[in-house]
RNA sequence: GGUGGAGUGGCCGAGAGGCGAGGCAGCGGCCUGCAAAGCCGUCCACACGGGUUCAAAUCCCGUCUCCACCUCCA
């Protein structure tokens, strides 16, 4: 079976054929920087990350392109509150943003532009758009016509007459209710850039559209987002860009929100979770695939125990690979199981793809008790190579050694490696108080002691 | 009002006409001096009411509950 992935614009899961073969371009509405990112904005980098590995895993040269909003009503409203400029508040959050994608294991993007990096490709834009007759200037605004484009509606599957009228009353010189802000008049003290229709800043979409193509092509393959942007946002950006003459993105993705108690997550609610609140509680690998773990197109409904139990399911699959590379050494990724390919192809099924994850480590472990070291080995190159699709590899940058880390960790083993002979011999001479009484000093001191067929192993007690 | 989505075993979460996803927790067993880890077994669920079918968690009709978008949002 073929790639191939569920399409919001068609509502349906189509077969993935590229614009230009052998390539994938992909572009993810990234963060409005705004505010520092909750985990729900890393589920959805997660997810997207997951994608973007899983295209190259299956040979594809992967442009990913994921763009930053870094001017908006809040960013310019905390600014003035915090008497900073608009461009501190987008930076530190930026950054914020930055450290939390790359603590989680996301790997960079081929670009990442910014907004107001750009505009006279939206200048170049909304020309085209105003003169095709789509915009129209008014007061300093520019403003996309819906009406002009029959098509409006298409991919949310919306009919614009059908829809609640916005109650945008500070807009009396738009022609349609319905008309979106391409561009916005700049207010006294607001940023403001020059163009030919006035000064002004980006309206939210244009920018999209302007970098998408700028880094992609008029014609790329896949738009990313949350299920929240459908509408306006990527309806918008679908809008203005066909109507410009651009065929735009080829399939829509969209990934299911992260609730808490069933009440999405997100920052106007103010019940955001943040990542350095997490990260104190559970590692960053276990929090990753936490966030990874169900179906990128599902509601996720967060909670501790969830995320207890997948740090949980995480050490199992981890302590396989730890005992494996014990008794037959560090193993390259292999080739994932076709299950597995199989799961990943059809719409990212990544909750499919870890039954696969977990028949590998269960076989792996009875390999290992049954001194079967070709088998252990087998299992142990699979599973990297699945693990390294999730981004959750733990022999693999960047999780390698964040268990028991350091260099510390060889001084602490001869330690340990002194104490466990001295057990060792307690245990030769059935003194097994002594020996007890040695693994529970041990334990406190935050070493567990596990004996097995090979002799003692230890590792350090987590949490 | 319009448009989508969801309700699955103690918990989390897949699947989408037959063949018991997977994980976590519990219980029983094996292994172990004991433990830990591991393995095996066990726990046969699909909101409710009808219907279609040889067969429905899955399709159809109806009902209830919840969520999201239509306003800034990943």
């Amino acid at each position: 079976m073929s790639l191939r992935f569920y399409d919001t614009r068609h509502r349906a899961v189509r077969d993935f054929v590229p614009v230009i073969p052998g390539r994938a371009s992909l572009y993810l509405c990234g963060a409005t920087v705004q505010a520092p990112p909750h985990i729900g904005h890393i589920r959805s980098g997660i997810n997207f990350d997951i994608l973007r590995r899983w295209l190259s895993h299956r040979g594809y040269e992967v442009t990913f392109c994921r763009n930053v909003t870094d001017i908006d009503d809040k960013i310019i409203n905390t600014a003035a509150a915090e008497g900073v400029p608009w461009w501190a508040v987008s930076e530190r959050n930026q950054r914020a943003f930055t450290w939390a994608y790359d603590v989680l294991g996301c790997l960079p993007p081929t670009v990442e532009p910014r907004a107001t990096g750009h505009v006279p490709e939206m200048i170049v834009l909304m020309r085209r758009l105003i003169e095709s007759g789509h915009a129209y200037a008014a007061e300093g605004d520019v403003y996309f016509s819906v009406d002009s484009f029959p098509e409006y509606g298409e991919l949310s599957n919306q009919r614009p007459e059908a829809m609640r009228a916005s109650d945008d009353s500070s807009a009396p010189c738009k022609r349609d209710v319905r008309d979106f802000a391409l561009w916005k008049g700049a207010k006294p003290g607001e940023p403001s850039w020059e163009t030919p229709w006035g000064e002004g800043r980006p309206g939210w979409h244009l920018e999209c559209s302007a970098m998408a193509t700028k880094y992609l092509g008029a014609a790329f393959d896949i738009h990313g987002g949350g299920l929240d942007l459908v509408f306006p946002h990527h309806e918008n950006e679908l809008a203005q860009s066909r109507a410009a003459g651009d065929p735009f993105a080829q399939y829509w993705l969209h990934n299911g929100l992260l609730t808490v108690g069933g009440e999405k997550m997100s920052k106007s609610v103010g019940n955001s979770l943040l990542i350095p609140d997490l990260v104190r509680r559970v590692r960053p690998v276990e929090l990753r695939y936490y966030l990874g773990q169900a179906h990128y197109r599902s509601t996720f409904d967060f909670s501790d125990e969830a995320l207890a139990e997948a740090a949980a399911a995480y050490q199992r699959i981890e302590g396989f690979a730890a005992r494996a590379v014990e008794i037959v050494g560090v193993q390259e990724p292999g080739e994932v199981p076709a299950e597995f390919a199989a799961a990943l192809d059809d719409d990212l099924g990544v909750p499919a793809g870890l039954a696969v994850v977990h028949a590998a480590v269960r076989d792996g472990n009875s390999a290992l008790a049954a001194d079967d070291k070709d088998r252990a080995a087998r299992h142990l190159a699979e599973l990297r190579g699945m693990l390294g699709v999730l981004g959750v590899d733990p022999l693999a940058e960047p999780w390698a050694g964040s268990g028991d880390g350091s260099e510390a960790r060889e001084v602490v083993d001869a330690l340990v490696a002194v104490v466990l002979e001295q057990r060792q011999a307690a245990r030769a001479r059935k003194d097994y108080a002594a020996a007890d009484a040695i693994r529970d000093q041990l334990a406190s001191a935050g070493v567990l002691v596990e004996d097995t067929p090979h002799g003692p192993r230890w590792e350090l007690k987590r949490g």
